[in-house]
DNA sequence: ATGGTAGGTACCCTA
């Protein structure tokens, strides 16, 4: 099985190149990011003719909204409201893939991206990211037992480790790589004992990115990048796990996404 | 230190 994650900043206007990385990758399930579309204009003629005929979403006008499009049927499907908002940033599913013989939920997150002011004090975004991670920490030791097979994927809007970024040093007080945004979501990792599946094939020393700016003229050669998208799983699927790619060529397309998708492959 | 681009929407917000 492979689980593919995609911020893609207007679903409608991205739908054609969306269907272009499922034609190539043929992930099982996506689970897509800023969708910034209300459900009932969601582009299902776009995956019509496609084996993706199951797709669970929340979406609103203007801004968020995530959706998970999917080969296998679900047999649960949730909604659900984080920080006491309803900002459409956390949708679940739970399939049942072939070969496993376990239920597997996977929950599809948006985490805000905090404004430009690291200080809770003084930016209410900020403190909106701190207190829906926090949030996160508590919410998902009590909604399942450590041993259950869970992943969680999306933007997480925080780039953790040192070589998440293109300079440490430089993005210190920048918004997705502050050390108080770190703490937050390690101990969210923590929680759960989160493997992260990017770092689980690649070693902490090298640079890995999933996301390039709009603002630099030339992403490519510049290269200022941020790992702020990520996949998550808990400990009883690590001995499936068979792979994790960064799709970095959908950036360079026309008209891209500033962020590229990324896919966990599965050995079921 | 500053401003740079993109998308959706409605003349400005969020990223």
């Amino acid at each position: 099985m492979k689980i593919a994650s995609w911020n893609i900043n207007s679903v409608r206007l991205r739908a054609p190149i969306v269907l272009d990385f499922l034609n190539s990758h043929q992930p099982d399930v996506l689970c897509l990011q800023e969708t910034k579309t209300p459900d009932e204009h969601f582009p299902h003629d776009a995956f019509k003719g496609t084996p993706y005929k199951h797709i669970h979403m929340h979406g609103m006008k203007g801004y968020n909204g995530v959706a998970i499009l999917s080969k296998i049927p679900f047999t649960k499907q949730d909604i659900h409201h984080r920080a006491c908002k309803e900002d459409c940033r956390h949708i679940a599913v739970t399939l049942e893939p072939k070969g496993y013989g376990k239920p597997v939920t996977i929950h599809n997150l948006y985490i805000p991206a905090g404004g430009d002011e690291p200080d809770r004090a003084l930016n209410e975004k900020f403190d909106h990211k701190l207190n829906f991670v926090e949030e996160l920490t508590d919410w998902f030791p009590k909604h399942h037992k450590k041993d259950e097979a869970v992943i969680a994927v999306g933007d997480f809007n925080i780039a953790p480790l040192e070589h998440d970024v293109w300079s440490h040093k430089q993005l210190l007080k920048v918004v997705s790589h502050t050390p108080i945004e770190v703490e937050k979501l390690t101990e969210m990792q923590k929680a759960m004992n989160w493997i992260d599946t990017a770092r689980h094939f690649v070693p902490e020393d090298q640079k890995l990115y999933s996301w390039w700016s709009y603002r630099s003229k030339d992403w490519l050669a510049s290269n200022r990048g941020r790992r702020l998208d990520h996949i998550w799983v808990t400990p009883i699927l690590k001995e499936n796990l068979k792979s994790h790619n960064i799709y970095t060529d959908p950036r360079g397309w026309d008209r891209p996404s500033d962020h590229v998708p990324i896919i966990t492959e599965f050995s079921f």
